[in-house]
DNA sequence: TTGACGCATTCCGATATAGGCATATGATGG
DNA sequence: CCATCATATGCCTATATCGGAATGCGTCAA
């Protein structure tokens, strides 16, 4: 097997870096894909495929407009991923090494007061 | 060129799901390999790779336990997702059809003096 | 030392990507 | 209908993946 596709799941589309561009830019308001392709500084068939990827997840929406495709930002897909994420919140604002001993350590620690000194 | 390499950054090692799994166990504690493996149904050598991509972009930690290898959760790396991803929340947390024209009226009430307090 | 165990690494094949370029499709105006 | 502008798609190459199976390597016990 090869890697998951692209539009298996927002986690996939957003890993690429292009794309997130284009949702930050979105996130000003519609656009056609000319002026997407020209303020990432990519050719506009790459815009059209990476928005066709985030199309087919879902993450954005497009809206014909006359001769050009206005496209708009549609972040619902975004909120599993903040969800996921944000179950880790508790882990980094830990300070970090060797979290799982340092917490037991802790609890210990204050039962038998204060004791310092074991770095290293 | 292909896709970014999973060891590029965080968003790529998360993309996919196995790993997601592997680390979702590791906020119980340090574990060995084999015993991931078990866990989620994988070889061991899957889950040997999948730990090797997720230390790469220093998502765990090891630490050698005799024979065995303890992986341990370093959730750091995952707090700028949870911010990037988290720029996005006003924008699923709003009724969708009218998102532009309501950045539009942001845009105005902005220029009309800071005007805060509409969240929620 | 030898054997057993836990884990990492390698080689293989199939797949899907991102990028570049050419071109097809679509809508608009004359 | 035709020319033009805006997008979408197709084709191609190089690359890195995930999965599977085999094997290398380090540690521990007898």
């Amino acid at each position: 097997m090869a890697r998951a596709a692209t539009t298996s799941d927002a986690f996939n589309a957003i890993a690429e870096p292009q794309r997130r561009e284009i949702l930050v830019l979105l996130r000003g308001g519609e656009r056609p894909v000319t002026d997407l392709a020209r303020n990432l500084g990519m050719t506009q068939p790459q815009a059209s495929k990476h928005l066709r990827v985030l199309r087919e997840v879902g993450l954005v929406r497009v809206r014909g407009a006359g001769k050009q495709r206005l496209y708009g930002l549609d972040a619902r897909g975004l909120r599993p991923v903040h969800e996921w994420v944000g179950g880790f919140e508790r882990f980094w604002s830990e300070s970090f090494d060797r979290l799982d001993e340092y917490v037991q350590e802790l609890k210990q620690a204050r039962q038998e007061g204060p004791h310092d000194g074991d770095d290293q």
